[in-house]
DNA sequence: TGAGAACGTGAGTTCGCGCTCACATTCTCT
DNA sequence: AGAGAATGTGAGCGCGAACTCACGTTCTCA
């Protein structure tokens, strides 16, 4: 009875020779997505780069869907783990000086491959059809939910959950479209900064109204100990 | 020198006849991309469903990728004389009122079609390696920008580019997240609030830390290139 | 050492896609 | 009316994709 399971389901590599075919395969599809797209990634091509047959490639994938999902597995893997120390480094931290940190650390990590980044953003739409619940999304946003739970009285969302979701999705969406439309962002402190003010200024109470035409209310206790910015008369345009 | 042109262009409807077959066309398309997404709008299916031939279709679009521009084309020209109309409508409001309105318009917009938004918003990558610059998007932006100046000194992004893209990919993104993961979000009024808190907390200058505790002076870790000391009187500006 | 499991092969099958073209029909305009 | 432009038709071509299968090779272990 070694006849192949009927669809989804694949042999799973025993023998060490076994998984380096595995690895092979799935590095070289990372590789073709980054060079040519995901059109590009044809089995056969897949197989041809990896340096082994397509009937290898189906003993352990059972679609191209599949082949694209391992990919995102291995690489989302790896953001989940560092993202899961950064939380661990800023455990003693400030809300904010711990937001800056992950924040940075996020962009740093798409930056630094960015093409990989945005083919597997792209596809994940596709993924998701494949795959009802994406455990990958579940996990981080508990882990940004847990990480805003101690904060929570001083916070101003009264939902958790959905402040998670809007956090978490609002720096990877943002991470996404300067990638796509403005790559040079990636790479500037104050994109980061923009960031970490969009994410503060959304967990902090409300305030009074800015007033239109007026000056802004500073109404703190204190003055900021922020370096105060530089006075323009005229804005860039 | 009737013949047909290399690739690209293609014949454009001059008689109503030709007009309607052209809607049906882009009507058959839509259909099909709520209906069963993406990968089932081919060629043939598209003109089965719109009752012509596919010669026809392609009298009028040169590619798939023409059909499915046409689409976005068709509904992002809606969006976009809404979006109008609504800037229009709260041009004497405060930004806090007219960023309620502005959204909750928006999410309405794509509450009302949530699978075409969904199908479409998928396929803004692919179309982008067709399209350099994407016109909507270049007027989007220019709009929200437009929609700042005015208030530009009360606010605190400095770069109002950036600030306008931030902004409206912000919004845009979160929507089609809540589309894809959440879409009981699109139609709760608390999720609308809680993009305007977003927003206008990113806006909003910057004030003291929420923490109260023991407070490290917040270190940008790119202080102002000017300031050489901690400027005291800083009423700024 | 050898039997059977695990692994690897790649020519070949199937399929449906995007797209064309030679032709038919309908409209416009004098 | 009728010439010519505009519009519409759909069988079919070429192609390359995903995927299978009958068979060879290598490993494991009693």
């Amino acid at each position: 009875m070694t006849s192949s399971t009927p669809l989804p389901p694949r042999r799973k590599p025993r023998q060490s020779r076994a998984q380096a075919t595995c690895d092979a395969i799935i590095t070289a599809t990372a590789q073709i997505l980054v060079r040519d797209g995901y059109d590009a990634a044809s089995t056969n091509h897949v197989a041809r780069v990896a340096g082994v047959s397509v009937g290898s490639v189906y003993q352990y994938f059972s679609s191209k869907e599949a082949l694209v999902m391992a990919v995102m597995d291995r690489y989302r893997a790896e953001g989940l783990t560092d993202l899961e120390e950064g939380f661990a480094r800023v455990s003693g931290a400030t809300l904010r000086e711990a937001l800056q940190l992950l924040i940075r650390q996020l962009l740093a990590t798409k930056a630094a491959n960015p093409r990989l980044h945005q083919v597997l953003a792209e596809q994940l739409p596709r993924m998701r059809q494949l795959q009802q619940v994406d455990p990958y999304a579940v996990r981080m946003l508990r882990m940004v939910r847990t990480f805003l739970e101690p904060h929570a009285r001083t916070l101003r969302p009264r939902s958790l959950d959905m402040a998670a979701f809007i956090i978490f999705n609002t720096v990877e969406s943002l991470t996404h479209a300067a990638l796509a439309d403005r790559p040079e962002y990636l790479a500037r402190e104050d994109f980061a900064d923009e960031l970490c003010a969009l994410v503060i200024g959304y967990l902090q109470p409300e305030r009074e109204e800015v007033k239109r035409g007026g000056r802004p209310p500073v109404r703190a206790p204190r003055p900021a100990p922020v370096a105060a910015r530089k006075a323009r008369s005229s804005r860039k345009r």
